[in-house]
RNA sequence: CGGGGUGUGGCGCAGCUUGGUAGCGCACUCGCUUUGGGAGCGAGGGGCCGUGGGUUCAAAUCCCGCCACCCCGACCA
């Protein structure tokens, strides 16, 4: 509901009409910190399988966000527009995405059986927008925005606005016609995101990336730090090398020792690495009882998923002392993915707990740590039998290396020679990546050159989930009581409860109303009848930093002046309230 | 899609083992009192117990199927 005050400069928001609900207890379904602030707070609920309603609070908060990020991509430069989400499928076949996106893909049909999609992304269409409407080297660089609603049928909707099904999206196209001034542009927009994230108090890490779905190369991910991120990165203890640990490169820096001949030795009822290891202790096999994991060659069975095409057997070569990561895996194989192969009573020649690369037959690939002339203890392809001294490149040699091996704390770095990995986790709020000529390549655009010949233009792909910001923010601002907002995105500047029933809900809208003239926006607690105690709960809850009580000291003339992130707590004059929270807002 | 869990007024839960037609706290409505840290008393309103089938004189409760949601794994902003 409107309200007079409304239209000047500030903004009146009372809690008396405001469609506002908070719960006292915690919702049952909400486990991670911003989902479950963000509905007892009474700023989204829950409205289709991964999909959010966002009330008047949160709505302010999402619009906020959107401001900032809209205020620094116009700043460098981008221009904004807006596409249909509701797509024909022709584009993203010619793309060949409609198949590459796979299950993810939202697709319908209208009345006449005509194919359409709910766009993911809208590569395909901004660049068909661009070919459309340039024709020569006088017509770039461009760089395209738009902030709108995607659409991906994730497989498992979690943590609220963390992933869902329908989110908000900020995402930018650059058009330039050299490899250079690509880069020049994603150095544009990469800073413009530096500045966006600090705007919005998201403390992040920027680390080296996989492009994933959308193709191209030199990719780079900002992840929020927090515990209940999705994504996995490590950085280095001595230098400014971070990476998702998808993307992770491993370093071989041994030199491998001279090695005897293959040995097949009798190893019964050793399946595992850690009974192999046993085994080869106890026997002191090749002499040594200092056999650990590591000098194990573990070998990996998978079925690897091609996209509209027949799957794929492949063993991956690993040190015992590591697992597959089956995320690591399926980034470096996509868009293809992978399974654990488990059929092996079809498969007579790859033996279960026992498996050799020598004389393998599916294709073989090794982790770099296999490198040329590393020596093994693994499996003989025979029930109860494992070798000594398998040599890399004298045994077997590879199909070709591949980065699907775990990660760990304490492993080297790979940029510089001291330093070590720390392991840590984050919420990726935005992906800059220069994306190339995937999709002119596609769609064949080409404008004319400086020379009069054609030129093909490259593209830069740069996202940022504002949605999932929104959560991102409220999971790295909050406290035991509440959210508490960073200033640039609060719903409100300052927060006013009435307390007290001697005039004080008179008082309050009085005092919100002149805040309000000077510019601004004020939540106002005018609910009648409620104990003093409740609006304060909730005044925590909903996070807005600044926080007026008018009460007790009304008669006088003074209210107290509360601020939650210092603490700080004082009687202020009435007149010399404008005053006071213009200095706090800094 | 694999594993685990849960579906009972708006929210949080009990009832289910041992079938008998639904209850508690919060929220909501009305009255009186209360009013600076989640108020008190009294009186109320609101639920085809996720869904379809079966067993039974009788099903929230027992049996079978399905669906939804949450968590963990595999995919992405």
């Amino acid at each position: 509901m409107s309200h007079p005050l409304n239209t000047l400069l500030g903004m009146l928001l009372r809690m008396s009409t405001l469609l506002l609900k908070t719960l006292r207890e915690e919702p049952a379904d909400a486990e991670v910190p911003s989902h479950r602030l963000l509905l007892r707070a009474g700023f989204i609920r829950r409205a289709a399988p991964g999909g959010y309603t966002w009330l008047p609070l949160g709505k302010l908060v999402l619009d906020r966000v959107t401001a900032v990020v809209r205020e620094e991509m116009v700043a460098i430069g981008g221009q904004e527009v807006s596409f249909p989400a509701l797509l024909p499928r022709e584009p993203y076949d010619i793309s060949n995405r409609w198949t590459e996106y796979g299950d993810d893909l939202f697709t319908l049909r209208d009345r006449r059986g005509g194919e359409y999609l709910l766009a993911p992304t809208h590569e395909e269409m901004f660049t068909l927008l661009v070919q459309d409407m340039t024709s020569s080297y006088r017509d770039f660089p461009r760089l395209l925005f738009q902030v709108q609603s995607k659409f991906r049928d994730e497989a498992r909707p979690r943590a609220g606005l963390l992933r869902g099904r329908e989110f908000l999206m900020k995402d930018a196209y650059s058009f330039s016609l050299t490899d250079a001034e690509l880069v020049s542009v994603y150095g544009e927009v990469r800073a413009a995101y530096q500045r966006i994230f600090d705007r919005l108090g998201l403390s992040h890490t920027i680390v080296a990336a996989m492009s994933g779905a959308m193709g191209g190369s030199a990719s780079e991910e900002f992840l929020a730090t927090s515990e209940v991120g999705e994504d996995t990165f490590v950085a280095c203890t001595s230098c400014t090398y971070a990476a998702n640990t998808e993307a992770v490169v491993t370093v071989y820096r041994g030199s491998p020792a001279p090695a005897g001949p293959l040995t097949v030795h009798d190893t019964p009822s050793t399946p595992t690495i850690d009974s192999l290891v046993d085994l080869a202790n106890a026997r002191a096999l090749a002499g040594r009882t200092d056999w650990t994991a590591a000098d194990t060659l573990k070998n990996v069975v998978v079925t690897v998923h091609h996209p509209g095409a027949e799957d794929e057997l492949l063993v991956i070569g690993v040190p015992g002392d590591r697992e597959v990561d089956l995320k690591r895996l399926n980034a470096v194989l996509d868009p293809a993915s992978a399974t654990l192969f488990d059929d092996f009573a079809s498969r007579p020649d790859l033996v279960k707990g026992y498996i050799g690369p020598q004389g393998i037959k599916v294709r073989y690939l090794a982790d770099p740590r296999v490198s040329l002339g590393t020596a093994w203890l693994t499996g003989a392809n025979e029930p109860g039998k494992h070798a000594t001294n398998v040599v890399a490149g004298r045994d077997f040699t590879p199909d070709g290396t591949i980065e699907a091996a775990e990660v760990r704390a304490g492993d080297p770095c790979p940029a510089c020679a001291e330093g070590a990995l720390t392991v840590r986790r984050g919420i990726e709020i935005g992906h800059v990546f220069q994306l190339g000529r995937k999709y002119t390549d596609a769609f064949q655009v080409d404008v004319l050159g400086v020379d009069g010949k054609p030129v093909r233009p490259t593209m830069g792909c740069y996202g940022i989930g504002v949605s999932r910001s929104v959560a991102a923010i409220a999971e790295q601002h909050h406290d035991d009581r509440g959210l508490l907002w960073p200033d640039e995105v609060a719903p409100a500047d300052v927060h006013v409860v009435a307390a007290g029933k001697d005039g004080q809900v008179e008082a309050a809208l009085e005092l919100a109303g002149r805040l309000v003239a000077t510019g601004l926006r004020v939540l106002v607690d005018d609910r009648p009848q409620l104990s003093a105690g409740v609006k304060f709960t909730d005044a925590e809850l909903i996070g807005i930093a600044r926080s007026v009580v008018v009460g007790r000291r009304l008669a006088d003339g003074l209210v107290e002046f509360r601020d939650r992130r210092t603490g700080e707590r004082s009687e202020v004059a009435m007149a010399d309230l404008p005053r006071v929270i213009r200095d706090a807002l800094g």
